[in-house]
DNA sequence: GCCAACGTTGGC
DNA sequence: GCCAACGTTGGC
């Protein structure tokens, strides 16, 4: 899951230790969370638009998808006026901080690896917010950190 | 349904 | 700030 650590970093996490994972305003990063994430479930915390973009954490899911409540909120940026109670557009989940990774594994590591070739992350033109990860990918990234 | 215009993401 | 690679919107 990815976020701007100026707008949200792995250092606010560990300070919240929980937070609403909200303002997900992508069709398919939507379909991701609602559909496919369980709690319980780890996740990758990545820092993207940033000096050095890199994974930095590992986060747990921590609840279902339930509607994101920022898409009512009239003052809020992530205000949708086409979403309504009962057919809410836009979902959001509950992540709890696990760990950092013992360091980042930055964006440029993970291209000069070989068997991250595949690695979704560095899929050409792949702009989503949050998309699943593989145990080869997880293990791999994992190995990197030095854990 | 097509597609041009526009907006967003995110690396650099 | 630039720009590629998307996704979305809206006129037709």
């Amino acid at each position: 899951m990815k976020s701007e650590p100026d707008t949200y970093s792995i250092d606010d996490l560990a300070r919240d230790v929980r937070t609403h994972w909200d303002g997900i305003r992508n069709y398919q990063a939507r379909n991701m969370i609602r559909d496919h994430m369980r709690p319980g479930e780890q996740a990758f915390f990545y820092h993207s638009s940033c000096e050095v973009p890199a994974v930095v954490g590992i986060m747990k899911v921590a609840s279902d998808a339930y509607p994101d409540p920022s898409q009512f909120d009239r003052k809020s940026k992530y205000y949708d006026p086409k979403s309504t109670k009962e057919q809410p557009r836009w979902f959001a989940v509950d992540v709890e901080f696990q760990s950092r990774l013992s360091r980042p594994v930055t964006l440029t590591e993970i291209r000069e690896k070989k068997s991250l070739g595949d690695f979704r992350l560095i899929k050409r033109g792949n702009r989503l917010s949050v998309f699943p990860v593989s145990a080869k990918h997880w293990n791999i990234v994992q190995k990197l950190a030095g854990g």
